[in-house]
DNA sequence: CGGCTTTGACCGGCGC
DNA sequence: GCGCCGGTCAAAGCCG
């Protein structure tokens, strides 16, 4: 190659001018993550309110035992991690380009059967632990019917050993205490880590999104409107320096999209609930 | 050779 | 009772 030839000089330039266009281009992409990332976190968290919500009903609590707790733990309880309960669903983004059913969640699983369901063309894999008879737990794994990128694996038992194999991917999930027989998801993380969550800017997000306002369940009228007054002070000003602190970040470009396509897709999969 | 996966057959529940 | 469908079994094949 010649960099002296003119046809490579013109080659060269347009590599630039494609470049620069690439970098505004993932300028966006972050400030859509971010937006996306947090409207996930709230999405969580109002799953989780309202699932406490309806077990405080169930237990007779009075209101004035939930109101002083209830804005700060709906926004802390979107990042904790927790056990995986008897009937629990997990969402698992895998490679494009990988068509295993397999989610590794640290145990050893054995394949035992494969059917195509009638509701999604992907099939469905069955799997025992490794560890049976003496560890009773079941999982399915299917690719989901939107987005056949996603995992769905829905586990059946509870483990009575520990973990043998890698480590989860999962980052967060909604609380452990559903009942025997709901069903409840957990989410991948992204693959970029996210600063601790603050209130009011996820709130901010929350409002200004007509995805979000048709949800089914919504946040407690008296919680929304709290967070609301603090957003207007501290929303902005956090997202610009949350953002410049990623363009700083070599490795971001790299995860962006996944990132982005994860947190739709985590997004639309906790919708469906 | 043992452990694991694949895959067609089989079984049981459910709706009509 | 019959057919459909999801879940499981088990024989055969694969692989380290």
């Amino acid at each position: 190659m010649d960099v002296f030839d003119p046809s490579c000089k013109e080659k060269v330039e347009a590599l630039q001018f494609e470049l620069e266009h690439r970098q505004k281009e993932n300028e966006k992409l972050r400030f859509m993550l971010e937006v996306m990332t947090r409207r996930f976190s709230i999405l969580q968290a109002e799953i989780q309110e309202t699932e406490e919500h309806q077990q405080k009903a169930a237990s007779n609590l009075t209101e004035g035992d939930q109101a002083c707790h209830e804005i700060l733990d709906s926004n802390k309880r979107a990042r904790f991690e927790v056990p995986i309960t008897k009937a629990s669903r997990i969402l698992v983004r895998s490679h494009s380009n990988d068509k295993s059913l397999i989610v590794k969640d640290g145990y050893q699983w054995r394949k035992y059967g494969q059917k195509v369901t009638k509701d999604n063309p992907s099939p469905r894999a069955y799997f025992r632990c490794s560890m049976a008879p003496n560890c009773p737990v079941k999982k399915k794994v299917q690719r989901c019917v939107d987005d056949d990128s996603v995992l769905v694996a829905t586990y059946d038992g509870e483990h009575n050993h520990e973990p043998n194999g890698s480590h989860g991917q999962y980052l967060c999930s909604p609380n452990s205490s559903s009942s025997k027989n709901s069903i409840t998801n957990h989410v991948l993380k992204c693959p970029i880590e996210i600063p601790p969550l603050q209130p009011s800017i996820a709130l901010d997000l929350t409002l200004s999104s007509p995805s979000i306002n048709q949800q089914k369940e919504k946040p407690s009228k008296r919680s929304m409107e709290d967070c609301d007054k603090i957003n207007n002070n501290h929303s902005k000003n956090y997202i610009e320096e949350y953002v410049a602190s990623l363009t700083k970040d070599p490795n971001f470009s790299v995860a962006l999209a996944a990132a982005v396509a994860s947190s739709m897709s985590d997004l639309s999969a906790s919708r469906m609930l």
